[in-house]
DNA sequence: ATAGAACCCCAAGCATGGTTGAGGTCAATG
DNA sequence: CATTGACCTCAACCATGCTTGGGGTTCTAT
């Protein structure tokens, strides 16, 4: 017996199971992310997925980048930099943080803009917004299928 | 004739195209606000939809809204609050511009947060996310089909 | 009067991010 | 050895926010 369903004493691999609960998403979520290529796992005899202790770290990570406002295709990219062969070290994750915490900065800045506009503009009497400086018609909307209040999309 | 579709001299009603083309959406988009409940329409003789200007104003909104991350229904609530009868006025757009900008500021915190959580967090060589400031095990992911790195559920 | 643009409605489709369920296998326990 | 829970795959489904297309009508210009 390799772990149990409740966990033993630190074991080398973890099942679907543990990898769930450890992490706080669903199986169905890990299967999806590893159908999307975000993360991997080896098989055992019985061509039941094992995982090194290291895709909890992965699987955090992605769940983090995801309130950044990242998708997971995004995400999957900037993982495929990390390197290959051995564990990411401190180094590589925090290449990845700063690339990421650049493009937060960026949203935030966005909705800095809107917050600091919002009520002069929906208060003002303009009739016209074309003129209005929250009137940005090519503008980045929410990418469909996204973020939230960071609330949760559905 | 009551307006050409390059505009004439302050046309009393908008045809769907026109209000597109001034509100920088799709025909498609408006149908569907309306199906949504968020806009609505009289019509013509010949059962085509016409708009009062201030139609315009309130597409910006949306717009806007949803910019600031809020789904269609909770915009479509929000506009119900609006007074029934008479068009909207400053104050009217004003109050529903403070709650906005309420949640909008709610949410540019969490991500304060976050960008400020994420280098070190990352960065940093702990094994368990479990004890992470960044692991927010129930805590609002991005609503699927949603935001975006201020880009698309979504 | 007639062509062509613009409009109507409806159903289906797309993308994202998952979840659910059916039908079947594997593993740990008594 | 049998049960039971965990796991497997695959297809279908859900929600959001639209877009696309088909088939038919209405407008506007000439």
């Amino acid at each position: 017996m390799a772990q149990k369903t409740k966990s033993a004493a630190l074991p080398r691999e973890l099942t679907v199971g543990d990898v769930a609960r450890r992490a706080g998403v669903r199986v169905s979520t890990l299967h999806y992310y590893e159908s999307k290529g975000l993360i991997t796992s080896g098989r055992n005899g019985g061509n039941q997925r094992r995982y090194p202790r290291a895709v909890l770290r992965r699987v955090a990570v992605i769940r983090i980048a995801q309130r950044a406002g990242l998708s997971l295709s995004e995400i999957r990219q900037a993982l495929e930099s990390l390197p290959d062969g051995r564990q990411p070290n401190r180094r590589d994750w925090r290449r990845l943080s700063s690339a990421w915490r650049q493009s937060l900065q960026d949203r935030i800045e966005n909705l800095v803009k809107l917050r600091d506009q919002l009520e002069s503009c929906m208060g003002c009497g303009c009739v016209c917004f074309r003129d209005c400086p929250l009137h940005a018609p090519d503008d980045a909307l929410p990418a469909p299928g996204r973020l939230a209040g960071e609330h949760g999309p559905g």
